[in-house]
DNA sequence: TCAAAAGTGTTTGCAATACACCCATGC
DNA sequence: GCATGGGTGTATTGCAAACACTTTTGA
């Protein structure tokens, strides 16, 4: 291609919606803006497409510059093209959603943004542009996938409790699951080890922690598997 | 906004994945391209967004456009952005499936084309551009829709037989059903309404015909429903 | 009378659901 | 010793799956 391989698309944009499990609680991760439109406030780390990049790649690329993040789940959602959804001119924005396990990845804010924080997915946010309706829609694809896909996992820390397991499950798909008939189905997938350590300094009964068998989690994620609860 | 109504984004085209059910068969819709690039070749009807639409407007405009087809279910599938994905220039692409009666809507080549027809889907076709790619992503999310969204009767004339019901899901899902199993299913979902038609001149037990009971439909299509057969 | 598709119920097994009590720990 | 969450098993139900013969019609 004869491009300049760092020139932007100018009515192409990304947007992520990245989400994390903290205290428990389902997170998105929000950037506040550095430059106008919009500046100073606080939205979804989003930026223009290069010319010698594809989607995945930018999304990619944006999500280090803006939050330090690398290496995490990405997934296509939907391409945003209302004529009016970017002040001025016409830019159409492709979402994504993304996974990350906080305690992995530190965040922090990168190029274009000056601070970067994980916001409770309960509570209301209020976005600018038409990132409400992107938002919206990631988490509605994020609650569809988890149904049969194991990427719940990607959200948590290497060694975890079946109870934080749940709690991971309950946040996303926003109800209550039964613990008993929960811890049944997850290990009959067989797709966790289950280690010799404990959760420790709780003041009750310390629970039982468990790692991914990574071989058969890859083996699930391609087969796809059937997550009725 | 400012821009002429008319002008295209000359990045950003939108392709249709078409699919018709004819003579037993899942078919997709094909058109013979009047100007290059694949100039005389067969491929999947797209075309270039305007300034003045939304990439959903663009796609019913690019169907009426190319194939006279109008008032159909579409829907959004994926954007593909491999750089070298058009020849000379960088081109995004929007794909949408789409589902037409044949026997409702006439097909006829449009502006752009110089002929159209269907295409059985389980003949290969040799596609142009990364159409094959967007081809099977489309099939792929037929598949997955078809299992909680009563999309497959869009596909059928107003009367028809459970015996065509059932064939027009094997046909999607690739696989043979249980014609009983189909049948108590089917019938228990409470969207048909038996008629006191049948059919006419064939040489063996004339079936009986069915409509769609439009409210319930409606209300199936949003709720979803599950169809593991 | 033959060919070809329509139509029709029952049984079986599995998987989802509902449900309640004891255990270990820190304070 | 008490508050807190961890951990465990069984009974019931509903649904998916498997399966074969009779009916109707035109040729």
């Amino acid at each position: 291609m004869s491009h300049d391989t760092k020139q932007i698309i100018k009515n192409l944009s990304v947007d992520c919606v990245v989400f994390g499990f903290e205290n428990n609680n389902l997170e998105v991760l929000l950037i506040k803006r550095k430059r106008n439109p919009e500046k100073g406030n606080w939205a979804l780390p989003g930026g223009f497409a290069l010319h010698s990049e594809t989607l995945d790649q930018a999304a990619v690329r944006i999500l280090e510059e803006t939050s330090n993040v690398k290496n995490i789940y990405l997934e296509q959602v939907h391409t945003f093209s209302e004529i009016d959804r970017f002040p001025n001119r016409r830019v159409i924005t492709v979402a994504y959603f993304a996974l990350v396990n906080p305690e992995k990845h530190s965040i922090k804010p990168g190029i274009d943004t000056t601070d970067v924080k994980w916001h409770n997915v309960k509570d209301k946010i209020d976005f600018p542009f038409d990132h409400q309706k992107i938002f919206k829609s990631a988490l509605r694809q994020l609650r569809q996938r988890v149904r049969y896909k194991p990427i719940g996992f990607e959200l948590l820390p290497k060694k975890f409790s079946l109870s934080q397991l749940q709690s991971l499950y309950e946040c996303i798909l926003g109800q209550p699951l039964d613990k008993r008939n929960f811890r049944k189905k997850i290990l009959g997938l067989k797709m966790l080890i289950q280690l010799d350590d404990y959760q420790k300094g709780v003041a009750h009964r310390a629970a039982r922690l468990y790692k991914f068998d990574s071989k058969a989690y890859t083996v699930l994620k391609k087969q796809g598997f059937n997550f009725q609860l």
